[in-house]
DNA sequence: CCAAAATGGAACACTTCTGCCCCAAAAAAT
DNA sequence: ATTTTTTGGGGCAGAAGTGTTCCATTTTGG
């Protein structure tokens, strides 16, 4: 009986959580279309009518919350995939670069909707982030990447060169070529000069 | 009598000019950062009355697309000034790189409002596209540029390191380190690997 | 100084989006 | 099978932005 009461809203159904991640994802999706897009465009693409989206999320803003905190989710999880302690620096920044790039259409959002970057929790280094300054170090010190580059330039880049080849796709190329240009180009950034 | 007819409106008057300017100047800055922004907001931004903005774009997408064509012009304007048929690839591109660097509000818009460019003058190459690719093409005949980048790729890549590097000021970097990143990044890029 | 050009301010109707409410229907859980 | 959960649809009031008009005022140019 007990267990019954306790247990019952410990987690939201699955139900919910499918419904709440769905309307996420479609967020993302229309957003990185056209960033004002209105709540049923959202409800539209998510299958959904426009009072279950107010259910989940009462107001807008709390919406392009939770899109925000999906996506340092999603990049954390990226990174935490990416096994970045295995392997040379330049490996690891491979790895963590093939698995945000599965994210590109977060990225295409971030990018294009500023706005959604600036709460608190980004102000602070996230899990990306923190991963790519700890493998851009490590890569100095084992002298794979070029000590003119700062961690956070680096981070910069890599961030740039994953949107790049995201936009790459848009205009045609195969994701295959796009990711193939991207780690060829952040290789060749990275390597330290010849003297 | 008939030149003074035929040469009145022959041009806008320079006071219109300089208001068309400076409401289409006030739009980039306020757009870069909200792209939502209001016509009230864009008015206000450039010391003149919503009225008066209405009477030179009679509509919200008039003044968008004089944005984007503002845009083109300047673009076009930069790669003739960088002189591009002057000395190695290499350094054609470098000064192509400053000159567009200083547009970087627009490029900033431009990049935070894809909207802004699908219209039909963006579908074709512009100007400093074709002025980039004739310089990736000229590299690649004397060598000077990695023949496994090509020119649209490249072309991407310069798009989003001036971009990179006009985030990285805005970070609090000073412009001189933003754009010195900026062409020693680049530089390594499009540099051959030695073999 | 005078006429024309350019601007500012206010009001207006119109549209769109938003947030909220209620109730009936469908789906899931027990 | 029935009870709970979840959803859909409709309506409604409020906010905000837009496009337009009119008139008074300022600025510009001759």
């Amino acid at each position: 009986m007990f267990r019954m009461v306790v247990e019952r809203r410990r987690l939201e159904s699955r139900v919910r959580s499918r419904t709440r991640q769905a309307i996420i994802r479609a967020a993302v999706e229309v957003l990185g279309v056209d960033s004002a897009a209105s709540l049923s465009d959202i409800a539209d693409a998510a299958g959904v009518s426009r009072t279950t989206v107010h259910r989940y999320f009462a107001e807008r803003a709390d919406l392009l919350e939770a899109i925000s905190q999906d996506a340092l989710e999603r990049f954390a999880l990226g990174a935490e995939r990416a096994d970045l302690d295995t392997g040379s620096a330049a490996e690891a920044l491979d790895r963590l670069c093939q698995e945000l790039f599965e994210l590109g259409d977060v990225v295409l959002l971030l990018f294009s909707e500023p706005q959604l970057i600036t709460g608190s929790e980004w102000e602070e280094e996230n899990d990306a982030d923190r991963a790519m300054r700890r493998v851009v170090e490590r890569g100095h010190r084992e002298g794979a990447i070029d000590q003119e580059l700062s961690p956070s330039w680096v981070a910069e880049i890599v961030w740039h060169l994953l949107y790049a080849a995201w936009r790459h796709t848009k205009d045609g190329a195969s994701k295959h070529e796009s990711l193939r240009l991207c780690l060829h180009s952040l290789h060749k950034l990275i390597t330290p000069a010849t003297r």
